[in-house]
DNA sequence: TTGTGTTCGTTAGAAGTTATAACACCGAAC
DNA sequence: GTTCGGTGTTATAACTTCTAACGAACACAA
């Protein structure tokens, strides 16, 4: 877990590690209330009862701090659909762990799949953890028991451009299932948690339902 | 159109426009290259040869610029929605219009669909603009010639539902093709503007262009 | 043509931000 | 016990948004 190196190393370690998680919990509390670009590194310190720079000891700058939430989200999110994928969750129950993930805490889920920085690139190990993700999804899209996925142009193309599925064997069906999975939740959920569905009377969790069903059954 | 001010009213309402517009063109510039969240008022005013404290009397506040920008965004968008189905755009035609306009400039789309700040509400008349959007959507999921929807609870929900839809007489299926034409390329384009496609090796155009068709034909 | 008032742009300044530099301190190791 | 690395401090620079006060330019009206 995130907290795993809190109980190791010297005490100078160990204060060390705590106190940049108790910098990074706040960060996630102004981040859940104001969104990640209103997260102010001097407003995090003051909270904490200390002076500004005093956070620079621990982050360089605002941007490493955002980068490790980054990748604490991403890490979270790994962890929650692996959860579910050992709990013998098929893509219906992915898809109920994914929502119920991204509902929980949506500027959490914006720092990972809204608007980016122009400039900003993801550090290395974030693309481990979505290809980890990837699997998941790829495993329960390739599984027994769904619906027909008739051949299509789109099916062929992925077939010779299976890079990003890495050594996983699913059959050309199974990759576009997955691809739309993603696309398709995503649609939902992104526009739910913008808020682009307010006014207009529907529940956006029957139309989520919907989808899911579209994708796992054909 | 939105110059269409810089042309009428006195010597002194027309420098006014002229000079409100050239403060928007300047703020695009900004925001197609650094996002909207760097957009900076001094910047804008040191590229037009101003004081900072200048701009105030154009835009009461950053907020104020942004939404003025929001709104011509939406407009734009309008536009270009009511422009394509003037023209005969089918659903296809419609989803050609849309993915054509967010290309030419990723952060205009964003800047309406990207995360949005929490404390921020829509002016009124964007309301308007995007029910606009969603008649001539509604129009195109409406027509003759697509594929079948069965019958399903969403369908049911949605019938229940219908105040977006306003007046239009669209049947239970074409609200449910209009919301999915609306999530689905949303999802994908989304997706593929914020650069989460980009090690993967497929082609967004073509996984844009299944989905389509998944919309249009069933 | 000569007021008169509105509008515009300026500089000055307050309050906030990120980030660096120099200094003091405290604790851990030798 | 002394040394030394790490931590937190204040001071400072360079930004940002935004307000206030002043001067100048312009339109309009007597």
């Amino acid at each position: 877990m995130a907290t795993a190196q809190t109980e190791t190393g010297t005490p100078r370690q160990r204060y060390r590690a705590q106190v940049q998680e108790e910098i990074k919990k706040h960060a996630w509390e102004q981040i859940a209330t104001a969104g990640a670009s209103a997260l102010s590194l001097n407003a995090v310190a003051k909270q904490m009862g200390m002076s500004g720079p005093a956070l620079y000891r621990y982050f360089a700058n605002r941007d490493e701090l955002i980068t490790e939430l980054i990748r604490d989200a991403y890490q979270s999110l790994a962890d929650t659909i692996h959860a579910a994928a050992a709990d013998g969750a098929d893509l219906r129950g992915l898809a109920q762990a994914l929502r119920t993930w991204a509902l929980a805490d949506p500027q959490r889920y914006l720092l990972l799949y809204g608007t980016p920085v122009p400039g900003y690139h993801a550090p290395e190990d974030t693309t481990r953890l979505t290809s980890e993700v990837m699997t998941a999804l790829l495993d329960a899209s390739d599984a027994e028991g769904l619906g027909a996925m008739p051949p299509s142009p789109l099916q062929e193309h992925l077939a010779e451009h299976r890079g990003w599925a890495g050594a996983h064997p699913a059959d050309p069906a199974a990759l576009h299932r997955a691809v739309i999975f993603w696309t398709r939740m995503h649609g939902v959920l992104s526009l739910e948690l913008a808020g682009h569905f307010d006014g207009m009377g529907f529940d956006p969790a029957q139309l989520y339902a919907a989808e899911v069903e579209a994708v796992v059954g054909g």
